[in-house]
RNA sequence: GGCCCCUUCGUCUAGCGGUCAGGACGCGGCCCUCUCACGGCUGAAACACGGGUUCGAUUCCCGUAGGGGUCACCA
């Protein structure tokens, strides 16, 4: 058996054994918030959580809005909003990384007193003249430590300064990865960073380190994209002497296009999912579970289960492509599962946006008991909402080409004989309705689809609908009657 | 460019040395049927390439190619 493997298997032995021990398991969250929950934070947060719920954990969420210029208070909101839509919150209150300021400082005070640390002057101007340097020479581009092994006493006078990670520069660190396996980078590969800005306020490699540590995380569950950054935070951890917590990147999300997915590259929010796809909640976290994480042939998953199976072994090595398609399908399969009542309620205001009015009376009412026929034959509450439409239009419908093309003269005088036969039914049931419609056919010589298109023309103004009968019984025997009428006497075509 | 990661049908994936390479979405066909869906059955569709290791590689190792990530006083 050769070295990955094993490391990989060691790997997560040590996350069981963290849990199978006395320490309890505690993931995180912790977005930036510099724009919506798009969907790979997401998956991020939901594998944090699941991971959590898993080992009867915690799962924790932590703003990191230490970039004052680029956090707002609205993506807080709406992060908070996405997260809960989902079903992810935090078991305690959000920690706010910015709050946190003068702890992160104090960290960085302690590096430097024990020596792990040191004062850099080196201006911003400089810093960019030696990258522009290294870039001419074709060198890796990295600070030169030009601060590192300076006498405290050469520093300018009263001149700003950063205070820098003294990182060893041999050897190599070594990540075993939950996910990735084993990773191992050269020291030397990595440059002195800033902790503390000569603004006095910490970098994300510090604050991060600092909080996770103080917040007890004991599972790191992040993107793919920061496994670099895991090296640099082992230097300020080790530094510490501080506890390390087992890593497990996963691998990114790309569009369609094969490129990162992200809110800088236009990707969505969990929010237009809800409000301009139609997406339900179920759908999208079963079909973000599978995508980077499987269990043998289970597709369709929910969410007590995935607390059951979920673990970090099942989670793949390679980025995966986001797939609508596939999401849409899941989408129609958790509709036909829905309650009713809740996809009438959802769908109700969707459809008086359609219309440009309110619903009558009842609307709610009607759009459940149409829910059954409406949703088999959905992908998102939006086509539910567009097949609901004729239930509630008014009578000169509107009618689309290819039914008007279905009420010719013939077409109508079918219809005066299933108007003829529908008015005497004195009980409006659908074995009723079934009934009396299929004798108009059978009396006329005809097949039941004859008989079943143009009434479906006339009564819904479209060519695709319900089952017929389905139709005639939620429209109800006079609103009927007043559609065939309305054709009836309509100029002809 | 340096460093790091990745590579099974178009897409998401199962596989963990010997399989007719399985499932799902999408696509085609058939059935069901009053339309459209749903549902059922079914078909086409993949181990990037080249070397090893081995009796035997999709599976292990090394290259190549391709893709991605990362290199800020952003997170």
């Amino acid at each position: 058996m050769d070295g990955s493997v094993e490391s990989e298997q060691m790997a997560g032995n040590e996350a069981v054994s963290a849990t199978g021990s006395n320490k309890q398991v505690v993931t995180r969250f912790a977005p930036s918030p510099t724009g919506f929950l798009h969907i790979g934070g997401a998956r991020t947060a939901l594998f944090n959580w699941l991971f959590a719920r898993h080992h009867d954990g915690k799962f924790l969420l932590r703003i990191e809005d230490t970039d004052r210029a680029r956090s707002t208070e609205e993506a807080v909101a709406a992060i908070f909003d996405g997260l809960e839509w989902l079903g992810l919150g935090g078991d305690e209150p959000a920690v706010f990384q910015f709050e946190r300021t003068p702890r992160h400082a104090e960290v960085a005070n302690q590096l430097l007193a024990g020596g792990h640390a040191y004062r850099c002057y080196a201006t911003s101007e400089e810093l960019a003249e030696l990258r522009e340097q290294q870039r001419a020479a074709k060198q890796p581009m990295r600070y030169d430590g030009r601060w590192r092994d300076r006498s405290p006493d050469e520093a300018p006078e009263g001149a700003p300064f950063v205070i820098r990670l003294k990182a060893p520069r041999e050897g190599e660190t070594v990540i075993e990865d939950a996910v990735q396996g084993r990773v191992v980078v050269q020291n030397a590969e990595l440059d002195d960073m800033i902790l503390l800005r000569s603004d006095g306020t910490p970098t994300y490699m510090l604050a991060v380190v600092v909080d996770d540590h103080d917040m007890g995380v004991t599972h790191v569950i992040r993107g793919d994209d920061h496994l670099n950054n895991a090296f640099r935070q082992l230097g300020i951890i080790r530094a510490m002497n501080w506890e390390e917590p087992v890593y497990a990147h996963i691998p990114l999300i790309h569009g369609s296009d094969g490129a990162k997915l992200s809110k800088r590259h236009g990707a969505l929010g969990v929010d237009a999912y809800r409000d301009e796809m139609g997406m339900l909640p179920e759908a999208v976290l079963n079909y973000l579970l599978r995508l980077g994480w499987g269990h043998g042939d289970e597709e369709i998953i929910s969410r007590d289960r995935a607390v059951e199976l979920f673990d970090i072994a099942g989670v793949g090595r390679s980025p995966s492509r986001f797939d609508i398609k596939k999401l849409e399908n899941l989408n129609g399969h958790y509709l036909r599962e829905a309650d009713d009542a809740r996809l009438a309620a959802l769908v109700a205001p969707m459809v008086a946006a359609r219309l440009g009015a309110a619903l009558p009376d009842g609307g709610e009412k009607l759009l459940t008991a149409a829910m059954a026929s409406l949703k088999p034959r959905a992908k998102t509450l939006n086509e539910i909402a567009e097949g609901a439409e004729f239930l509630f239009k008014n009578c000169p419908l509107d009618f689309d080409e290819k039914a008007l093309a279905l009420l010719d003269d013939s077409a109508r005088a079918l219809l005066g004989k299933t108007a003829d036969a529908l008015a005497p039914v004195q009980s409006w049931t659908v074995e009723a309705i079934d009934e009396a419609i299929r004798r108009v056919a059978e009396d006329a010589g005809l097949g039941l689809g004859k008989v079943a298109q143009p009434l479906r023309a006339a009564l819904t103004g479209r060519t695709v609908s319900p089952g017929i009968f389905d139709v005639l019984f939620l429209l109800g025997k006079a609103e009927s009657l007043e559609r065939l009428s309305a054709v009836r006497h309509a100029s002809g075509n």
